[in-house]
RNA sequence: GGGGAGUUAGCUCAGUUGGGAGAGCAUCUGCCUUACAAGCAGAGGGUCACAGGUUCGAGCCCUGUACUCCCCACCA
């Protein structure tokens, strides 16, 4: 066997992937009624390049999903590339212009033929990528939202809920973005702080009577305006509702109304009311009956009902509406204001409100049960808070406009009528009209929102409801993903499961944060301060940035991924590599045995013993969904303990001549590492195989081994507290050393007299571990200048011949004392309040009383060697 | 306006039923000791934002204050 003298990315993660796939491992049988570990993921879009963000979903995902089977459950992970998104389209869109294409050239059908080689291209690249994570996702099924089952999924359940009357088409204002030129939801709207203008200016009644003044963001809607309107409860204006105005350069007259919509507060307490081009407004004028038209085009410009304004971008009508209405003398007067501005999540542009036509689902009935399933808990958030962001988006939540004016996408299954006016839902394409038998029908031009077959997304894939997989895997165990697609994505698969299949989606969510730069950015395009993870992966290597990306973060809270995290990641992968050499060096050419054979020295019983509760901790932390504390268990366990202690006790034996000894030492080190390995596993999976494969009688795979679990036998808590002892001894002893300025190489004596025997087996360990040339069990010669280090368990005695100072000795010990005596303080105090002693449990307070019982010899010991240093 | 989170060592952050303040990095000292200098040993460093309260006992629970951040809604 011959392994690099420091880890080495990359020289055989993929033959070790590409191995897995062979094997088969990562797919698994459906096997209904057995016990399941399933997990949908969310899936990366192909547009943008895999980022940090998709190398932590997938580091949580894999490693779930890894520690899982390891814990015997017929798993399965459903990897899935790309929804139907407007940046899907407009990536194509760009891509076909490269080619010269346009895609109104193709048509519809041309456009999707297209796209779908552009999609196989990147989406394969994506996976490539994702491969290269380690991800154990079952590649043989994986989804695409629009393969044929899926979609197939998508027009059952759009089928479905037109018939229960949840989806109805209307006129309402929704959000328009004049780039992509598709209709947004809400969640699709991100709003920002922007400088703008309030300006104020009148409409005034026909005969010039008099005039009604109000402030306006947006004066271009005013060509729009059908309407002024007043609280009915506002004395200004009493007398003027009923009367008319007329709005200018459009001469239209239109009449003041009274609504409580109103705010006398605000403003002059008049507002000018454009139903067209607010959502406000619109409902003022369903409730006043009032016109609505529209002034823009969909591409943002003026359309011809703007007069002449007609055909002006939005932004320069409003330029010239405002230039003129100055030179009018109507303006009155221009006030910086700053206000929230909604813009196009994808692409950024300022969206439009803009009365249009759109498709529809009723929330109201379906977030009932969605809220219920997460309150009576059947699913559970991790960590819980996030409960209650979804309990406030659910109970506050509008009907989804769910149609996009894309080409790409599912298209909306309905049809058209025009001889009978008939409008046709239904799974299949009809070819005529079955109420009238005409061939003349047409297909909606819509497509649906992505995130309406992203919501199907975890019974879809699985082939529906019935199928063999969903039968084994349904309803899926988890799903994890970042909190910042909650309402986009989780709060959407819960309802559309229990709606489509009765059952929740998963039961439960594991909610992580958002990857940031070292000075907690959001990594980001425009900043370049994006962490390609391939890139990543070449330089460190996929355990390094899985590890990196999940040790120690709490769930559900951001991350700074910064280089000392790197490095710091990086040297544990390196640790766990030497440490491994050290094993696997020494086993060469050695028989091992079965450690319950072995005759196991106080060292081995004490890492056994770390060890078992290792396993336990991890388990139970793993069993709550906290990896961030899981791996920060195992860093620990592997370079403190297995390591810095272990290793190096296990050396005296090791470089010693008992064959006998040295066999039964290795076997332990072979077992606890094993042990160590599979712990690691889920997180950290090539290293973790490559070194495995190496271990004398391995089995086929460590990725198909058991979890390690506790075993009660190799738990020796007698010993385990001996060695802690020894350790604490060790410790001190050395920093004697350092304190004395004894230079590291050279070996010096030591006196020790002990309170527990079994120390008396230790001295190998003291000698190597202190550098001493000899241990002395007894009390040193009075001849001899000592520094003497008190434990509880131990006093011993360095012969330091002239480097002895009483002075510095004395005020060694003197610290030393005071750090016991406050200790002793402490515990007295707790000991003698009468509530703690009343109150607190039994166990508390003979644990304290120990301590002090500890303290107080330890105190008297080291008065002792106070007095001796005085004298 | 509504909801949520944060404030712990110089920095980044852990701290899950309330029971002696932790890690990594950085700093200081000394070491190439045959797994590892991507390392080893030793050391220093904290009024757990502030003020109250509950409790025998509070970083943790309650109330309030201050600052920071996120999400949602959005008054023209």
């Amino acid at each position: 066997m011959k392994m690099e003298k420091s880890y080495q990315p990359n020289l055989f993660e993929k033959d070790l992937y590409q191995w897995w796939m062979q094997q088969g491992y990562f797919t698994p049988e459906a096997k209904p009624g057995q016990p399941y570990f399933s997990m949908v993921a969310p899936p990366p879009n192909i547009t943008g390049q895999l980022h940090l963000g998709h190398g932590l979903d997938n580091a949580i995902q894999d490693s779930l999903v890894r520690f899982k089977r390891m814990q015997g459950f017929n798993t399965l992970w459903l990897p899935g590339t790309d929804h139907a998104s407007i940046a899907t389209e407009v990536k194509i869109v760009e891509n076909l212009k490269k080619q010269g294409i346009d895609k109104r050239d193709l048509g519809r059908e041309g456009f999707l033929g297209k796209a779908w080689e552009w999609k196989a291209q990147y989406g394969g690249r994506i996976v490539e990528q994702l491969k290269s994570l380690g991800s154990s996702c079952d590649w043989s099924r994986l989804a695409f939202t629009m393969d044929e089952k899926c979609s197939k999924e998508v027009r059952k359940a759009f089928v479905k809920m037109y018939n229960d009357g949840l989806i109805y088409r209307g006129d309402r204002i929704i959000n328009w973005c004049p780039v992509c030129k598709t209709a947004l939801s809400d969640a699709e709207v991100e709003y920002a702080e922007q400088d703008g203008f309030f300006w104020h200016y009148g409409y005034s009644t026909p005969d010039g009577s008099e005039t009604v003044t109000f402030a306006t963001t947006r004066p271009e809607t005013m060509l729009g305006d059908t309407a002024v309107a007043v609280n009915p409860n506002d004395p200004r204006y009493t007398h003027l509702v009923g009367k008319t105005v007329v709005v200018p350069f459009v001469n239209r007259e239109i009449p003041v109304i009274a609504d409580e919509y109103v705010d006398m507060e605000f403003g002059t307490g008049v507002v000018k009311i454009t139903p067209a081009h607010d959502p406000n407004d619109f409902e003022v004028g369903k409730r006043h009956n009032l016109p609505v038209i529209r002034v823009m085009n969909d591409d943002g410009t003026m359309n011809e009902l703007a007069g002449e304004f007609a055909g002006l971008d939005r932004y320069e009508a409003r330029k010239q509406i405002v230039a003129k209405l100055q030179e009018m003398g109507i303006l009155q007067k221009v006030v910086p204001h700053a206000h929230n501005v909604g813009s196009c999540y994808r692409c950024h542009t300022t969206v439009e409100p803009i009365v249009s036509k759109q498709w529809f689902v009723k929330m109201k009935p379906l977030a009932e049960p969605a809220l219920a399933a997460v309150k009576n808990g059947d699913i559970t958030f991790h960590p819980k808070r996030y409960e209650n962001t979804y309990f406030n988006w659910m109970e506050n939540i509008r009907d989804w406009c769910i149609s996009r004016q894309l080409w790409w996408g599912h298209r909306i299954p309905v049809w058209y009528c025009p001889d009978c006016g008939a409008e046709i839902c239904q799974e299949t394409d009809p070819t005529s009209c079955p109420h009238c038998g005409s061939t003349n029908i047409h297909q909606d031009e819509d497509v649906l929102d992505t995130w309406f077959s992203s919501a199907l997304w975890p019974f879809s894939t699985l082939g529906g409801v019935g199928a063999p997989d969903y039968n084994a895997f349904f309803p899926t165990s988890v799903l994890a993903c970042g909190y910042d697609i909650i309402f986009f994505w989780v709060a959407r698969m819960i309802f559309s499961s229990l709606y489509n299949t009765g059952s929740i989606p998963f039961k439960h969510v594991l909610m992580h944060g958002i990857v940031r730069d070292e000075q907690g950015r959001k990594m980001s395009k425009s900043l370049g301060n994006g962490v390609d993870p391939v890139e990543f992966i070449d330089k460190y290597g996929a355990d390094t940035l899985r590890f990196a990306l999940i040790n120690g973060v709490a769930n559900g809270s951001d991350m700074r991924f910064s280089s000392d995290k790197i490095d710091g990641t990086r040297n544990f992968m390196n640790k766990v590599w030497n440490a491994s050499r050290f094993v696997l060096m020494n086993c060469e050419d050695k028989q091992l045995v079965d450690i319950t054979e072995a005759k196991l020295t106080l060292a081995d019983k004490w890492i056994l013993t770390k060890l078992n509760q290792t396993i336990k901790t991890v388990t139970e932390l793993m069993e709550k969904y906290e990896l961030g504390m899981a791996c920060q268990t195992l860093f620990d366990f592997v370079w403190s303990e297995f390591c810095d202690w272990y290793i190096e006790l296990t050396k005296p034996v090791l470089y010693g001549t008992d064959e006998i000894a040295r066999r039964d030492t290795l076997s332990v080190l072979v077992y606890t590492l094993d042990k160590i390995l599979k712990l690691l596993h889920p997180f950290v999976p090539f290293i973790t195989e490559k070194i495995y494969q190496d271990l004398p009688n391995h089995a086929e795979s460590i990725m198909v081994e058991r979890y390690p679990t506790f075993c009660e036998e190799l738990n020796f808590l007698g010993d385990h507290e001996l060695v802690e002892q020894l350790k604490e001894l060790i410790s001190k002893i050395r920093n004697i050393r350092v304190e004395y300025g004894v230079i590291p190489s050279k070996r010096i004596r030591m006196y020790l007299l002990v309170n527990d025997e079994r120390l008396k087996e230790c001295d190998v360990y003291l000698a190597k571990l202190c550098n001493l040339e000899e241990v002395i069990f007894g009390d040193a010669p009075s001849t001899e200048k000592v520094v003497k280090a008190v434990t509880n368990s131990a006093t011993c005695l360095v012969p330091l011949g002239d480097l002895v100072d009483a002075d510095k000795e004395i005020e060694r010990v003197s610290k030393e004392i005071e750090k016991v005596q406050s200790e002793i303080a402490r515990a007295r105090g707790k000991l003698s309040n009468q509530g703690f002693v009343a109150k607190a449990p039994a166990q508390l307070i003979e644990a304290e009383k120990a301590k002090l019982a500890k303290y107080e010899e330890l105190l008297s010991q080291l008065q002792e060697r106070l007095a001796e240093l005085k004298a």
